[in-house]
RNA sequence: GGGGUCGUAGUUCAGCUGGUUAGAAUGCCGGCCUGUCACGCCGGAGGUCGCGGGUUCGAAUCCCGUCGGCCCCGCCA
């Protein structure tokens, strides 16, 4: 007999012989009768075992408990009216046993799989395999494969060639680090996991596939986050003889088909924002824009100001900002405290609050405001009796990312960021490069390898940091959702921007040698984007940790719990591979 | 590299101003139960209080260190 789905099983079943093979969800044994209730992928079933009308089958299924493998035959039956169980999607039949069978024995859980999460992280980590017995978690599995299969589809319709890169690779230092993987041929040398394709992704480009997608695993040695992993999968991507516009047209389609598929309807074309725009209006480069909570400029109005917090802000050439939250003039001092806590952990001084009252405008720190700075901020801040504004000075950088945060945070904790609302935007205009104090040279914002904005090229030599890049990142809901560029596709460019970074001619042959080699045999203008496909299944799962929509998650110290990886080798292990630890072990 | 927080039966937690034998729920084991669906009732077993050190007559409780989970800053071209 054919295997049927415990799930699938409806009315229009009743009266049928069927085979059930799965886990034993939960069973209540009332002594003259048993109700086992039948679980595998496709849902539930309450099985019916009756002693006196199936000896055997009671006998066989007896010691069964959860999560032991079963096999049940039986015929498929009405419930009686006043045993229907509402609750259930079978909840009108069961099966009444007439044979049965234990396939596998199962220890007890050390946590329940059925219902809520009841259990740890670190203890579901740890025994991965019954947690993805979870429904939801089984769930976003299947979004994700989903997800996967629609991506390809999208691509393969429109002539993209899936190319599969390699993983193990050269190391090309410039940006996160590189997990490392000795080479036992060649001792001494190393392969390195690919942080992207991207090198191989642009060669793709200079052999002529024109079209180029992969579903590619990268690897980044870096600190973890709720949002990173050190392992992840981009939908990478790559094409020839296009400009922006090809690719924010491509990308938006793929977005508008793929969120389709799961019932959401996305608006076309995105809306765009310069990366100063962004940083000036809502402090980050990758807003969230389901709220509003602009960030406002109020330098204006405060230059001659007494209050040296702002004046003197302004004079060393920084600014003030600040922004309204409407309703929040009764915050709690417990809350702003936890503003400003937040404001100095990413660099600030503070935050200053203005309250708007009925009559009076009330500032934080009081009798430094005249009249008429009062009567600005108000203006300025477009405040309604009730409202209250967070204000911050000092250093651009600092306030712009000071209160990107507080905008963040302070929308969560009012309730003021809607659900069910998708707003993707493109963040253009990135600079191309940027000043790092601590080693004294210009890192790429992007890459090395994306294309400096034709209208500022003639500032590449005497003002870098002024130049902008062809980069942009695709954001959703406050989450970068990927990245790309237009690229350099020209050898000269390439190496005036690689000394630009302070990369030796030398230095960029030994490292980039192949790629300045590629670009010189008729290299295609080509441009691309990564996205991050854990990072769309995420948002698409309504999760909130990638850990929810991988399969064998790490944890925040970047080790499997399950496997217990990474681990220590055997000393002959390493000997064959020429390597002496310089430390010893951890553990 | 830094900050926060947590770590006590299999699991989730309570206990923490130091003081008899460390509790609850759930799970597990045994018994009873013919319509439950988080079944119910009765009984039982189950502990390196993460680990190490210190203070003390006495430490789950206080102190120091360390390991691990989670969140965040730095980092993530």
């Amino acid at each position: 007999m054919k295997r049927s789905g415990a799930g699938t099983l409806g009315v229009d079943d009743i009266g049928r012989q069927v085979k059930l093979q799965g886990w034993v969800h939960r069973r209540r044994d009332h002594g003259g009768v048993t109700f086992l209730n039948v679980r595998d992928r496709s849902g539930i079933v309450q099985v019916v075992v009756r002693p006196e009308d199936a000896p055997a089958a009671s006998d066989a299924l007896a010691p069964a408990r959860n999560e032991w493998v079963i096999e049940v035959e039986g015929v498929v039956a009405a419930r009686a009216a006043e045993a229907i169980n509402p609750k259930m999607a079978t909840g009108e039949i069961e099966v009444v046993a007439s044979r049965g069978s234990v396939l596998s024995p199962s220890a007890p859980l050390p946590f329940n799989v059925d219902g809520e999460v009841d259990a740890s992280e670190e203890t579901r980590l740890r025994y991965r395999y019954l947690d993805l017995r979870r429904k939801d978690l089984y769930r976003n599995l299947v979004l994700r494969h989903e997800v996967t299969f629609d991506v390809l589809e999208y691509f393969h319709q429109r002539d993209f060639i899936h190319v599969e890169t390699p993983i193990l690779t050269r190391s090309t230092p410039e940006g996160a680090r590189d997990y490392l993987v000795p080479s036992r041929v060649h001792k001494g040398s190393f392969y390195a996991l690919p942080q992207s394709p991207q090198l191989f992704k642009q060669i793709c480009m200079v052999a002529g596939l024109e079209r180029y997608v992969q579903i590619a695993r990268c690897f980044r040695d870096e600190d973890l986050r709720a949002d990173r992993q050190p392992e992840f999968t981009q939908v990478d991507v790559e094409m020839s003889f296009v400009d922006e516009e090809d690719v924010f047209e491509l990308i938006e389609g793929l977005f508008v088909s793929v969120f389709a598929g799961r019932g959401i309807e996305i608006e076309q074309p995105f809306p765009r924002l310069t990366y100063a725009e962004a940083m000036a209006r809502y402090g980050s480069d990758k807003p969230d824009l389901r709220f509003g909570l602009e960030i406002q400029e109020l330098g204006g109005g405060l230059a001659a100001s007494e209050f040296r917090a702002f004046s003197g802000a302004l004079a060393d050439g920084g600014v003030v900002r600040g922004f309204r939250l409407p309703g929040a003039a009764g915050a709690s001092r417990k809350q702003v405290d936890g503003w400003g806590k937040l404001a100095r952990r990413h660099g600030a001084a503070g935050v200053l609050t203005l309250r708007r009252r009925e009559s009076e405008t009330v500032f934080q720190v009081k009798n430094v405001l005249g009249d008429d700075e009062l009567t600005f901020l108000v203006d300025a801040l477009e405040l309604t009796p009730g409202d209250l504004a967070l204000i911050a000075a000092g250093p651009e950088r600092t306030v712009a990312t000071a209160l990107g945060a507080l905008r963040v945070a302070a929308a969560g904790e009012l309730e003021l960021i809607p659900k069910d609302r998708w707003d993707f935007l493109w963040v253009t205009e990135f600079p191309l490069v940027e000043w790092h104090e601590d080693d004294e040279r210009y890192y790429a914002v992007n890459h090395p390898f994306t294309a400096p904005d034709p209208r500022d090229v003639d500032r590449l030599a005497d003002d870098p940091a002024s130049v902008r890049s062809r980069g942009y990142d695709v954001v959703l809901n406050g989450l970068e959702l990927g990245g790309g560029s237009i690229r350099i596709h020209d050898r000269a460019m390439q190496q005036s921007c690689f000394e630009l970074l302070g990369i030796s001619a030398a230095e960029a042959e030994e490292r980039f040698g192949f790629l300045l080699e590629a670009l010189q045999f008729g290299a295609p203008p080509h441009g691309g984007i990564a996205l991050g496909l854990d990072r769309i299944v995420m948002l698409l799962a309504g999760a909130d940790s990638l850990r929810d929509v991988i399969a064998f998650p790490k944890t925040t110290s970047a080790t499997d719990l399950m496997t217990e990886a990474p681990s220590r080798v055997e000393s002959g292990q390493l000997e064959e591979l020429g390597v002496v630890l310089a430390v010893e072990p951890e553990d």
